[in-house]
DNA sequence: AATGAATGAGCCTTCATTCAT
DNA sequence: GATGAATGAAGGCTCATTCAT
């Protein structure tokens, strides 16, 4: 499919990559144009379509792109071996935030894409992430630990409740750095605002 | 300042709300087409601008339209004497879904403007979001019966655990429901398993 | 003709003929908005086309009026006894200048107006100037005192060669004032400056 | 900046010009329609914003070339060793009137472009007025023969005289063309009104 | 007389994509 | 492989004018 584009000479792939990433990530999938993307790469337009054939296959491409940089960081750096949920949630909440920190892009692309509702693209971009949701949700609750739960109550209702409380929370926090004018997210009020909800948590969960 | 489109027949302002709403629930700010909307709403090009001036201030009156529509209804079903948080919870959901059978172009109209991305309206939407958000909030947890909770944790995120939990529930449903080919929600499905929840929070949380 | 707007009450008329005077002046016979006009008159848009048909005979309207406005107010303060051509010269530079102070919206409308090229108007605006120079070229030299200059020339082309420099003067000061970024008129350089091509000519063309 | 323009077969470039000309020249530069101008060039609508950019941009590059294509051809034709004021005077009527009759539609558009009072082009077209204007006021008069002219009078003064004259001369034959059913110039009767002219003038202004 | 809602052709500009070179 | 000129449909919006009331 992309071969044409994976041939390429690293330097002259990268160049095309992040300047369809910043592209796509500032302006979302319609008003991203590609006329901005070859002059940011250097390239010239006819280029573009004979590697990805048309914008909507080259945004597809760029999502899995982002995906899989991101994935196999984050996979790499989470320890498996850690096997309580709760510090598993933890590392996963820290480390989500250095990936933020290092690949701002790459991470707004795929934040934009989940929300993307563009029709060219709203339906192959929507089966991707629910396969990809279907892969990685057993991956981050592989090893833990369950016997220290309470055992009145459906465990698996329970990892529940906890991942929706961190993920609401994270998306708060989200939602406020965009109404604020600075677009800044504060690391350290989100870290202690979890260790709180850990307390609540466990003494709600845990035996 | 829409006083011209507000003194028509309600036959005919229906007509072009209901021509717009679907248009922009459709195909989102960007990609919706105002000759679409002329088209379905039968009125001509010119009519449009001069009830509403430009296609933004159009979508952000529609905004205030079925943000009104569905507040109201809402405000006018639930039970404010129900002290039960539990009870109330259930309530909101039921109402909510109700309202999602009731008028689902203007609940996905609501839904898509949260993730409007759009430069051209943006930063006024999230001002209107981010005043709903403020007036709102409150309104939901008002008169609740606190005696119920168990003391030992702070009541606050007690609730919002609460909260979390049968909102990200709705969303996971709602999202089964897009990626199903039929589009249909399975409204016993949901009551059935926001029953299981209360179960389990009650366990956790009451005393 | 136009029997049914001047039948109207004086404050109307005004009021219109203030607005639409002030918006084609401002932006030229195309770009001028009959919107803005009736917004500014604070009458409704039927009532405009009523009155005068359509926008190019309003204009063509407007041009009479401020032509006869300016034309009777010049010829009652031009003293016809001074037989002197360039106290005459003199006095009309003067009037017009005090006009200009007076009057500007009016007689910025026909400085526009000489220079107006939309298709609509050109050709009947061309005629009517026609017709006024016709009319008013004679009445400027009207009892001049023809004695006072050298008879070894022809008489009409010496009054013609000193009106050609003070209309080219007047011109070439309204073009600086144009290209200055204050557009403002410096009136007591004009009249030194004309004072001085007085002297040049008297010598030139006086016995 | 026009580079991609430029580099156009010299057959395209005529077409789009003469096109673009003949347009803004009979409409002035509000209701010149791109559209018109693509129909009569014979290229798609798209290819003349990606020559020009847009219709400013365009309008400007225009005005430059028929400038210079103008004055190129004036300042190869005048004789700059014929010494004599009136000579060179008669020299540039002749010349100008013979570039009117070669290149009409360039001259028409230079003439409405000096009064184009769109507020698009309006201070762009102003700045590259003056600026002309500085550079080519010096270089008619270089080299004049000044000793022949009287000594009690600002030399400056006469030579003004003398143009203004010759301008206002000229300006009145094209309005009587413009406004003849013909719109034919009468060369003939220009070039003897101009010999009584000069013959006046010499009278009133040569030693 | 007076209103202002309604029309629809026309405006400039953008854009993804194609294709001859 | 690489170029960038060329396409033309579609975009939002304006406007003088009409006409039922």
């Amino acid at each position: 499919m992309f071969t044409k584009f994976l041939n390429l000479e690293t330097e002259k792939q990268d160049r095309i990559i992040n300047a369809a990433i910043k592209e796509f990530a500032q302006k979302g999938y319609d008003k991203a144009s590609t006329n901005e993307i070859v002059k940011e790469a250097e390239i010239s337009k006819g280029l573009l379509f004979h590697y990805f054939g048309n914008k909507k296959l080259m945004y597809l491409f760029l999502f899995d792109y982002c995906y899989e940089t991101i994935a196999d960081e984050f996979y790499k750096k989470i320890d498996l071996a850690e096997r309580d949920f709760f510090n598993r949630i933890r590392q996963a909440v820290l480390i989500k935030m250095d990936l933020l920190n290092k690949y701002p892009e790459i991470f707004k692309f795929i934040e934009e894409a989940y929300f993307e509702d563009s029709i060219d693209v709203k339906a192959e971009l929507e089966k991707k992430i629910k396969e990809l949701n279907d892969i990685n949700l057993g991956k981050i609750y592989e090893g833990i630990d369950l016997s220290k739960f309470r055992e009145d109550m459906d465990i698996k209702k329970i990892l529940k409740i906890i991942s929706y409380t961190f993920e609401k929370l994270s998306e708060e926090e989200l939602q406020k750095a965009k109404l604020s004018p600075t677009h800044q997210i504060d690391y350290q009020k989100i870290s202690k605002e979890a260790e709180e909800y850990f307390e609540v948590l466990t003494k709600a969960f845990y035996k």
